[in-house]
DNA sequence: CTAGGGTTAG
C-alpha cells in the first residue's frame, strides 16, 4: 500500500495554526542554544521553579504565586526546557505542561490577547519535548513504542507544535520499531520552516527502509531543487546509497541511471559518494553487466570534481577486465594518470590479471618488472604482494609454462617478500596436472607440507582432477580417503569431479554411490554437479536414470540450464526417443528457456539422420526466424544427411552456398564428407579439386581426409598421386591410422610397391613409440 | 590469486 505522494518539503498541513501563527513560531531557533548560554538574568529563577514543582502538589501550582512571579522572569524557551528536564519524569513535565497550557504566563512585553502568543506556544512545544524526552528514557529504545505514540496524539490534540528535537527523536524512534508510517506522520507534522537537514535525512532513512523508495526519491528530488532551503550533505548521501546498495527489504530496485541522476544532482551540492560507497556502486553495476553505466558514473563524478582515489577506479577495470574491453581500460589508465590517481597494487593486480587471462602473459611479466622502478621511465614504486605474485604465476601455468611459474615462486620469498601461499602451490600444481605431470605436482604437494603451507579443498580437487585426467580414477579415490581421513572435507566440486571420471571410466554405479555419498554426507550440493551426472548418466545411454536425477535436481531446488536441456535433447535423439526429447523441450520452454543454436541443431541432425529432409528444413526456418543463422555445425549436418541420400549434387550445393552467400567455412569435418561421397561415386578429380581449395582455405586435412582420398585413388589405381600424398602425411606429421595401413597394405603389396610402403611406416616410427 | 559439468555435423 503507498500513501499519497506528498509534498514533504515545499508544503506540509498545517492543521492546528494559522500560517501566521507559524511563520512567527519560526522566530524560534532550530535548537536551542545549550543551556550554559541562557541569559544571566533567568538563572536564578530556574532552581527555584523546579524546587517548587517537585515539592508541591500540581493541584496547587495554578494558586501558587511564587511560582508564577518566577515563571514571568523567564525569557525565552530554552528555560522552559531546561525546567521540564530538571523534572525527571515523564510525569511531571507532562503535568508542568497541563499547568502551563492552563495558565499562561503573560507575556514579558506584548499585550495580553487571544489566542496564546507565539512565545507560550514556542514555550509549550519545548516543555513537551522534555516530555518524549523523559519518556523515551523511561520507555527504553527495545520496549513497545504505545507510549510515545500516544504523547504524540496527545501533542496533535493539544495544539502544540513539534520542535525540531522532538521530530528528530520521534522520526528515529518510530523508526527504530519500524513504524515507518508514524515517522512520516511526525514528519509531515513538523513546520516546514523548522526542517532541517538532519530531520530530513531520518525520514529519507524511513522511507528507504520501508521500501517506499518512490517516495524517498521525490522527498530527494525536492531537497535537490535549488530553491528548497534544506541542503543535502554528506549523510543523506550515504542514507540514500546505504539503502540502495544494501537492498534487503521489499521496496523495487534503484535503477542505474536514476543512481546516476541522483549521484550526479548531488555532485552539484558538492556533496559526492565517499570512495567506499563509489566503490560498491561501480562494482555492482558491472556485476551486473552494466560497466557502460560505472564507466558514466565514476566520469561524473570526475567530471563534477568529486575526489576519486584508486578503488573505485580499480573496479571499474575489474568490470571492464570482465568485458575485455582494453581499450577502455588503457583509457582510464590515462585518465588516471592525467587526474593524479594513484594506482595502487591492486590495479597492477587487476591489469596483469586481464593480460593473464587473455594469454599475454609476456606484457605481464613486462608490467610486473616495471613494477620495482629500474631505471625505466615509465616505473612505478609499487611494491607487488602474493596476490599479485600469484596472479602472474597462475598466469604462466595457465599457458603451459609452470617452470617459469615454479622459478617465480622460488623468488617470491627473496625478492618481493612474500612467501608463498596455498594459492601458489595450488597455481603450480594445476599448471603440473595440466600438463600431465602428475608426479610432479604430487612433489610439489609435499614440498608445501614440508613448507608448512596448508592445503585446503582447491588443492585436493586440483590433485584429483589431475589424477583422474591422466589415468588414476581408481587411485584418485584412495587419495581422496586419505586426505578426508586428515580432516580435510570433499566440497560440490570434489564429487564432481569425482563423478565425471567415474562416468567417463565407464563405471556409473561408483558415480551413482558417490552422489549419494555426497547428498549424505552433508555437504553443500550445487547444479553443477548434478549436471555432471546428468550428462554421464545421458552419455552412457542411462536416460532413465538421468531423468531420475533432474527430478532430484529440481527437488533440491536448482534449474536445469539449457546446455543440460540440450544434453538430455541430445540423449533421447540419439537414442532415436523423439517423443521423449521433445518432452525435455517443452518442459525447457514452460521453464522460459530459448532454445539456442545447438538445441535447433540437435534437432536438426536427428531429422536428417532420418533423411527427413522436410521436417528439416522446417526446423531450420524456425531457427532462423529465432534469429539464429545455420552455422557450420548446421550445414555439416545437412550436407552429410543428402551425402548419405546419395544427393551429392545437393550436398555440393549446400557447400558452395555456405561459401558464397552464407560466409561460414568449412572446417575439415565438412570436407572430410564430401570427399569421401566424391570418391565413392568415381569424382576422383572433383574430390582432388575439393581438397586444393580446403588447402588454399587453410583447412587442415587429416588422417580421415587422406584415407578417403587414398581410397578413391586406389579405386583408380592412381600410384603417383597417392605417392604425393603419402609424402605430404609425412611431411606435414598426419599420422596414418589402421585404416590408412589398411588400404596402403592391400594396395600397394598388391602392385609390388612394398618398398615405398616401407620408408612411409619409418617416417612415422618415431611417433609410432611414443603413442 | 587457486578447483568442477557442457551440448550439435564425424
Amino acid at each position: 500500500m503507498r500513501l499519497r505522494p506528498i509534498n514533504l518539503l515545499l508544503k506540509s498541513p498545517k492543521p492546528h495554526h494559522s500560517s501566521a501563527t507559524l511563520r512567527h513560531l519560526s522566530a524560534e531557533p532550530q535548537n536551542p542554544p545549550p543551556l550554559s548560554e541562557e541569559p544571566r538574568n533567568t538563572t536564578k529563577p530556574i532552581p527555584q521553579i523546579v524546587s517548587v514543582l517537585q515539592t508541591t502538589n500540581p493541584d496547587d501550582w495554578p494558586t501558587n504565586t511564587h511560582l508564577h512571579h518566577h515563571l514571568l522572569l523567564l525569557s525565552s524557551p530554552p528555560s522552559f526546557l531546561k525546567i521540564a528536564r530538571q523534572l525527571g519524569s515523564s510525569q511531571k513535565s507532562l503535568q508542568f505542561f497541563n499547568y502551563l497550557k492552563n495558565n499562561p504566563p503573560p507575556p514579558n512585553s506584548s499585550p495580553t490577547s487571544p489566542p496564546p502568543p507565539p512565545q507560550v506556544i514556542s514555550n509549550l512545544s519545548f516543555v513537551f519535548q522534555a516530555v518524549f524526552e523523559h519518556a523515551l528514557r523511561e520507555e527504553g529504545p527495545e520496549s513497545s513504542p504505545s507510549k510515545l505514540l500516544e504523547l504524540f496524539n496527545f501533542s496533535k490534540e493539544q495544539n502544540v507544535p513539534l520542535s525540531v528535537n522532538s521530530a528528530t527523536l520521534l522520526i528515529k524512534f518510530f523508526a527504530r520499531a519500524k513504524m515507518f508510517q508514524e515517522s512520516v506522520a511526525v514528519f509531515s507534522k513538523l513546520d516546514p520552516d523548522l526542517r532541517n537537514v538532519h530531520v530530513v535525512n531520518l525520514l529519507l532513512d524511513s522511507m528507504l527502509k520501508s521500501g517506499r523508495i518512490d517516495d524517498a526519491l521525490k522527498v530527494l528530488d525536492e531537497m535537490l531543487e535549488s530553491e528548497f532551503n534544506v541542503q543535502p550533505n554528506q549523510s543523506t548521501m550515504d542514507t540514500v546509497l546505504s539503502a540502495v546498495l544494501t537492498r534487503n527489504w521489499s521496496g523495487r530496485n534503484v535503477r542505474e541511471e536514476e543512481i546516476i541522476g541522483i549521484v550526479s544532482r548531488f555532485g552539484e551540492h558538492d556533496v559526492f559518494p565517499n570512495s567506499v560507497w563509489l566503490t560498491q556502486l561501480i562494482s555492482k553495476f558491472c556485476r551486473s553487466g552494466k560497466c557502460d553505466k560505472a564507466w558514466e558514473l565514476l566520469h561524473e563524478v570526475m567530471r563534477l570534481r568529486g575526489e576519486v582515489k584508486a578503488a573505485p577506479c580499480n573496479a571499474l577495470l575489474t568490470g571492464l577486465g570482465k568485458e575485455r574491453d582494453f581499450q577502455r581500460m588503457n583509457l582510464l589508465m590515462n585518465e588516471m594518470k592525467e587526474k593524479d590517481i594513484s594506482p595502487d597494487v591492486k590495479t597492477f593486480g587487476i591489469l596483469i590479471n586481464h593480460l593473464c587471462k587473455c594469454r599475454r602473459v609476456d606484457e605481464a611479466l613486462e608490467m610486473f618488472k616495471k613494477l620495482r622502478g629500474g631505471n625505466e621511465s615509465d616505473a612505478v614504486s609499487v611494491e607487488p604482494d602474493v596476490v599479485l605474485c600469484n596472479t602472474l604465476i597462475d598466469g604462466l601455468c595457465k599457458v603451459g609454462r609452470q617452470e617459469e611459474g615454479l622459478e617465480l615462486m622460488g623468488k617470491m620469498k627473496s625478492e618481493h617478500g612474500c612467501a608463498p601461499n596455498t594459492a601458489t602451490y595450488n597455481s603450480i600444481i594445476d599448471g603440473f596436472c595440466k600438463a600431465g605431470e602428475v608426479e610432479r605436482a604430487f612433489e610439489l604437494f609435499d614440498m608445501m607440507n614440508k613448507d608448512g603451507v596448508e592445503p585446503n579443498v582447491i588443492t585436493l580437487n586440483i590433485l584429483l582432477d589431475g589424477m583422474c585426467r591422466h589415468g588414476r580414477v581408481g587411485s584418485s579415490l584412495e587419495f581422496f580417503n586419505d586426505m578426508q581421513g586428515k580432516g580435510l572435507k570433499g566440497n560440490a566440486i570434489t564429487y564432481s569431479v569425482l563423478i565425471t571420471a567415474f562416468c567417463g571410466a565407464n563405471n556409473i554405479d561408483k558415480a551413482m554411490k558417490l552422489f549419494d555419498q555426497m547428498l549424505q554426507s552433508g555437504c553443500s550440493s550445487d547444479a553443477v554437479v548434478y549436471y555432471s551426472l546428468i550428462s554421464g548418466l545421458t552419455q552412457a545411454g542411462r536416460l532413465d536414470d538421468a531423468s531420475f536425477v533432474v527430478s532430484k535436481l529440481k527437488k533440491a531446488g536448482f534449474c536445469l540450464d539449457i546446455v543440460c536441456y540440450n544434453v538430455l535433447i541430445g540423449g533421447y535423439c540419439r537414442r532415436n526417443k523423439f517423443e521423449q526429447a521433445y518432452e525435455i523441450f517443452k518442459d525447457m520452454e514452460h521453464a522460459g528457456l530459448k532454445p539456442d543454436r545447438v538445441t535447433y541443431n540437435t534437432f536438426i541432425s536427428y531429422f536428417c539422420e532420418k533423411g527427413d529432409f522436410k521436417t528439416t528444413h522446417r526446423v531450420l526456418k524456425k531457427m532462423m526466424e529465432d534469429g539464429f543463422l545455420p552455422n557450420v555445425v548446421t550445414y555439416g549436418a545437412m550436407i552429410r544427411a543428402y551425402c548419405m541420400a546419395g544427393n551429392i549434387d545437393e550436398a555440393m550445393k549446400i557447400f558452395r552456398d555456405m561459401n558464397s552467400s552464407s560466409k561460414v567455412s568449412p572446417n575439415n569435418i565438412i570436407y572430410n564428407i564430401l570427399i569421401d561421397t566424391l570418391c565413392k561415386n568415381d569424382k576422383i578429380e572433383v574430390a582432388l579439386t575439393l581438397m586444393d581449395d580446403m588447402k588454399d582455405k587453410g583447412v587442415r586435412p587429416n588422417t580421415t581426409t587422406y584415407n578417403a582420398m587414398l581410397k578413391g585413388l586406389q579405386a583408380r589405381n592412381w600410384l603417383e598421386k597417392a605417392f604425393k600424398l603419402m609424402d605430404e602425411m609425412t611431411e606435414k606429421a598426419c599420422n596414418p591410422d589402421y585404416i590408412t595401413m589398411e588400404i596402403l597394405t592391400g594396395w600397394l603389396s598388391a602392385v609390388g610397391q612394398t618398398e615405398k610402403l616401407r620408408s612411409f611406416v619409418q617416417g612415422y616410427e618415431v611417433s609410432f613409440s611414443v603413442s
